[in-house]
DNA sequence: CTCGGCTTCTTGTCTAGATATCTAAAGGAG
DNA sequence: CTCCTTTAGATATCTAGACAAGAAGCCGAG
């Protein structure tokens, strides 16, 4: 076994003055970004390890979690650490709120997904009125209340997405938009036809590490960032419709964007 | 000193399964969001917390790892656990590369922090040509060689961005672009001079945790990762003029987009 | 054959230290 | 007063071990 670990690992450096914990961490990251490790691969057991480098389990497994914290492995209680596989991503492309895509029956989420072979799914669901937070507040001009429309969408059972769209009172109050259903082409073709027509979105894009709730409600590995993005839906006449604000699981996406040079 | 501890956090809970190391950092971590730390404040010390719940000084450490890799803590060795002050946010709106933003004599970035009161600084300039990699060489069209274009930039002092542009050689070569500073406008306005108009960027968005080459160049504290944009520059023929490969720490922004609804 | 228990290997949690190194403040020499 | 040394307190690194708990395979009872 720790025949194993000797081919594909290095030894350390005693005159180094680098921790002993970061070489060991170094020796792992290089062998598997050298693809000594595949994607999916159990690294060699802690035990092993410290073997193999003669330090303490401590030692190994601050080694390890370094690893686990840079996202690159992930361990799983009773069977090893594994190199952790790239989990399929989403395309969000720039055009996905065209209005051309919102003619179909169904959502634009399993339309793409059953396109790209995935199994998607959508739980969650929350309707409800409430009062908004000072920041949704102010990009919605101010209402009192607020109709909240939570969800999350998963991909092949995996959760991938956290939405909440928030729409002032008087827009969404006894409309389809106000059901768990809104109907074909979603609440954006609900609110064109209650006379808001769509003009533009505003998305502002953030990312950084979750909170333990985003951790449990998207299962995210240790080292997985998320993308934080808010977007507003503006009507032709100027007025903001609609918030929606979308944390995602940042090893499941990638976000485009066209820019005209103008 | 430990009772300033025991004022503001609270005991744990022995009948609880959570673990004990888990159930410190949720108490720290309540105090913080509650905000009895301010910002900056320094926590208790970690023989402050041990003694406060009469734990090892492992578990505290542990306790406080999982604050770090979240982002909200970061310690200084010999001083103590802070909580991390969040830095001024830059805001890359949407229109940045509109082409009346690239009239005047300095470079976007700088005239943007004069505007934010920030002092601006780049550097790691390095211009040189060299082979593109895959995935450089399939955005451009598979040229055989591309200048290539490093350059860090820094607000106050703090690196905030690490960014390199790829340009085709028969586009680039022996012009102003090829030059460390390319002149009044940037590479751009350089591109347009050289009869490449430009039509569009297409910006392609990712986030992800740091690789350690990008924690050392940024800077960067544990527990924050990185945004990495790749934006391609077309011109009106329908050519990809130029590649730009982006990192950015992601603290530092927040990243704007329009979209028309169509 | 199937099912349940046992064993073994794995990671998870926790303890109780030891030594090193960094920081900042106090105190002494000049 | 200034500068250097000392010292206390902080985090960083590492060790050696203990027990818990999950996963998986072996193997005997039925």
């Amino acid at each position: 076994m720790a025949a194993l670990a000797s081919g594909l690992l290095g030894s350390l450096d005693p005159t180094s003055d680098r921790a002993v914990f970061r070489q060991i961490a170094d020796h792992l990251r290089e062998a598997i970004d050298k693809g000594r490790f595949a994607e999916g691969a159990k690294l060699p057991s802690e035990s092993e390890l410290v073997e193999h480098f003669s330090v303490s389990r401590m030692t190994v497994r601050n080694a390890l979690s370094i690893l686990q914290s840079e996202g690159l492995v992930s361990s799983e209680h009773g069977k090893g650490v594994f190199v952790r596989p790239r989990p399929p991503v989403r395309r969000l492309a720039s055009d996905r709120f065209a209005r051309r895509h919102r003619e179909q029956g169904k959502s634009a989420f399993i339309v793409e997904a059953d396109a790209a072979g995935s199994r998607p799914e959508v739980d969650n669901l929350e309707v409800k009125e409430e009062r908004p937070s000072t920041d949704v507040s102010a990009r919605l001009g101010a209402p009192r209340r607020v109709l909240a429309r939570r969800r999350r969408y998963l991909l092949d059972g995996r959760p991938v997405e956290f939405a909440t769209s928030y729409l002032p009172l008087d827009i969404a109050r006894d409309t389809p938009i106000a059901q768990p259903n809104p109907g074909p082409g979603g609440i954006y073709a609900r609110l064109e036809e209650l006379g808001h027509t769509l003009d533009h979105f505003e998305e502002e894009i953030r990312a950084r590490m979750p909170s333990p709730l985003e951790i449990k409600t998207l299962q995210l590995a240790t080292g997985v960032p998320v993308i934080h993005l808010i977007r507003t839906a503006f009507d032709t006449k100027g007025r903001a419709v609609e918030v929606c604000d979308t944390v995602m699981a940042a090893d499941a996406y990638i976000l485009n964007y066209h820019l005209p040079a103008k």
